[in-house]
RNA sequence: GGCCCAGUGGCUCAGUUGGUUAGAGCGCCGCCCUGUCACGGCGGAGGUCGUCGGUUCGAGUCCGAUCUGGGUCGCCA
């Protein structure tokens, strides 16, 4: 029988009393985490979601009818205790931080009953998450959890008295839009009234936050909800939270600057991690040659090795052939792996190849300084030791070459230099290594498209130095675009945006739209900046990583209440789910069979 | 769309070269216990091994397909 809390209130959490409470009386409510029955004494540890406290039954402090009541809790039952506070008689739990005092109950009042849930509702489970995520919210009472969305909102609020103390306005933006077909797919909504015809939701306020500088809100943000409709990984949901800004008359550094500032201030807030300031800053071009990636973990070294110029007429044919069809060589040193057996390298080759790799070429140098290698019957035995100087090779390394053309060699050893540094535990989990790349590409070439796509989005600023190659050289424009990278992943990224419509018009131009297509898909902005707009620049970063970094786990599901799965449906709620004809009737859809 | 990993009582796992009634810990149920907190003692229930098909005298174990979840490549201006 579940009895009602009437007369009651609740006066305190259970994991906020402490010592200092001693001698109060209280009222507490929250969740059977366990009773432990010894006959003619019960103890009974309550959760709520400031943590435990063991409370104490005794027939004597609370009668019999209590007692019997309390002898017939179970876990997860929801219960109020009325009680005082004690300091502890029997020994002190140094493990519980209310370990020092206990609740001798007076009263006990059952609230609901519970069945036992089908996982523990406890720390660190090792439940399978299909399991955890059918049953989120059981999952959802477990400290990990809730200490994480807990973290997320004094986060956000951190961001949010950082923002409004700078004078940034919060404003929101609509859900509900036209579809721009560049991007991301878009998540689409069909319309009732307007049959046919389709609105998309976010990737990204973009367009918007540019118009609302175009009004003069100088500097706005939001905590916005964003959707893509790609495929999920462990760090990519198909809806997700971004910190939006975007500022007006400014440049690259006051954008870089204020954002770190923001970053450092929420590390302090939230994690009392200091993070000194300036964060170091390196080109995309730097970025792409040390670590074979645009968000490197410089947590660790491992850097990439240009060996082109070394390797040129030597005798194997692998490097030699990519080199002729204008390619590269180059190289990582795995420092102390010279023993690393086969069957490991075997892996790795097998790695790089998920990568597009064709193989993997490797030397081993021995103790002794002598080398085993997969390709050194090709070279001479200088050619051998000079590749491997050029390496740093010392006895006892391992040196992984892959030859190849340029972009597909730095995305195979970026990768490579990533999980080796996994493997060898070479990245400490106690740092957290900011880093903002700057300069990067204006384009993207595409191959299937034939075709220069933006590698930002086409509002985004050329660098000064570099608008007069727009139209001759694309492929060599740098944007005043830049990317905020933590421990080896992208946390955010922005621009500064076009604002004179000459430069918008070109960049239409070397993207291949027509006048015609800019106007149907971004007219309403292109209008708008003949109405005087202010130059601006904004960025973007993403909450759930932020979080996810954070809190130390590597999985953003573990910082979202209600996370999908990976083909975007929800295992509790088994969203996405099909609809009643006559709702597909009223808006004008009918299903392929 | 490709590749890799996992799927055995409620949970987490073990299960030898295919061979009798499929095991363990935790949890659960009952009884006992006045200082437990990974409580303890005694007793008990509970699975046909994700699903389908095949090989075999015999399959949790081998083969094929399929489903579910995870990771990843492609994709993510």
């Amino acid at each position: 029988m579940e009895e009602s809390m009437k007369g009651l209130q609740r006066s305190c959490r259970c994991g906020e009393l402490g010592v200092e409470d001693i001698g109060r009386t209280v009222t507490v409510m929250g969740w059977v985490q366990k009773q432990r029955n010894k006959g003619g004494i019960i103890f009974v540890d309550l959760r709520d979601r400031a943590g435990i406290v063991q409370v104490i039954f005794e027939e004597a402090d609370c009668g019999q009818e209590n007692f019997e009541k309390a002898e017939k809790l179970r876990s997860e039952f929801v219960a109020a205790v009325v009680g005082k506070v004690e300091a502890r008689s029997g020994a002190v739990n140094e493990n519980l931080a209310t370990g020092r005092i206990e609740i001798r109950a007076s009263q006990v009042r059952v609230l609901s009953q519970a069945q036992t849930p089908p996982f523990p509702i406890e720390e660190d489970v090792k439940t399978k998450e299909e399991l955890r995520l059918k049953y989120r919210y059981l999952d959802l009472r477990r400290p990990d959890l809730q200490r994480n969305l807990a973290l997320r909102s004094k986060m956000t609020n951190s961001i949010r008295a950082f923002l409004c103390r700078e004078g940034f306005l919060e404003i929101e933006t609509p859900i509900l839009n036209k579809s721009t077909p560049e991007g991301a797919r878009d998540y689409l909504v069909p319309s009732r009234v307007h049959p046919g015809c389709f609105y998309a939701l976010p990737q990204s306020p973009q367009i918007f936050k540019q118009l609302l500088m175009c009004s003069g809100y100088d500097r706005y943000f939001q905590i916005a909800k964003c959707f893509r409709d790609e495929d999920l990984r462990a760090d990519r949901q198909p809806e997700f939270t971004q910190i939006d800004l975007e500022m007006s008359f400014v440049d690259v550094d006051d954008v870089i600057d204020a954002t770190e500032r923001m970053v450092a201030q929420v590390c302090r807030e939230a994690a009392g991690l200091e993070v000194p300031l300036p964060m170091p800053r390196i080109t995309w071009q730097e970025a792409m040659d040390r670590f074979g990636t645009d968000k490197p973990d410089t947590r660790f070294g491992m850097e990439l090795v240009d060996v082109s110029g070394v390797v040129e007429g030597c005798g194997f044919g692998v490097f030699t052939g990519a080199l002729e069809e204008g390619g590269t060589v180059r190289g990582i040193n795995a420092r102390g792996q010279g023993e690393m057996p086969r069957k490991k390298i075997d892996a790795l080759v097998e790695f790089a190849r998920g990568y597009g790799a064709k193989g993997l070429a490797y030397i081993s140098v021995q103790a002794d300084g002598s080398c085993k290698s997969s390709f050194a019957k090709f070279m001479t035995p200088e050619q051998t030791g000079t590749l491997v100087e050029a390496m740093g090779g010392e006895p006892g390394d391992l040196l992984l070459f892959a030859a190849d053309k340029k972009k597909l060699v730095l995305s195979v050893l970026g990768a490579l230099r990533v999980e080796l540094g996994k493997q060898m535990g070479l990245a400490d989990p106690e740092k957290y290594n900011f880093l903002w790349v700057t300069e990067f590409p204006q384009f993207e070439w595409n191959e299937e498209e034939e075709r220069f796509v933006a590698e930002h989005h086409p509002f985004t600023m050329p660098m000064e130095e570099d608008l007069e190659l727009l139209e001759k050289e694309p492929g060599r424009v740098r944007a005043k675009a830049y990317d905020i990278v933590l421990n080896g992943v992208e946390l955010g990224g922005g621009s500064v945006r076009i604002f004179q419509s000459q430069v918008q018009e070109r960049m239409f131009e070397a993207l291949g739209f027509t006048k015609e297509k800019a106007y149907s898909q971004f007219g309403f902005l292109l209008e708008a900046f003949k109405y005087g707009v202010p130059p601006h620049a904004g960025l973007a970063i993403g909450l759930d990583r932020f979080v996810m970094l954070m809190a130390g786990v590597d999985n953003i599901r573990e910082v979202i209440a209600f996370p999908k799965v990976k083909d975007a449906s929800c295992l509790m709620s088994d969203a996405p789910g099909t609809v009643d004809p006559g709702q597909l009737e009223e808006l004008h859809l009918t299903l392929r069979s």
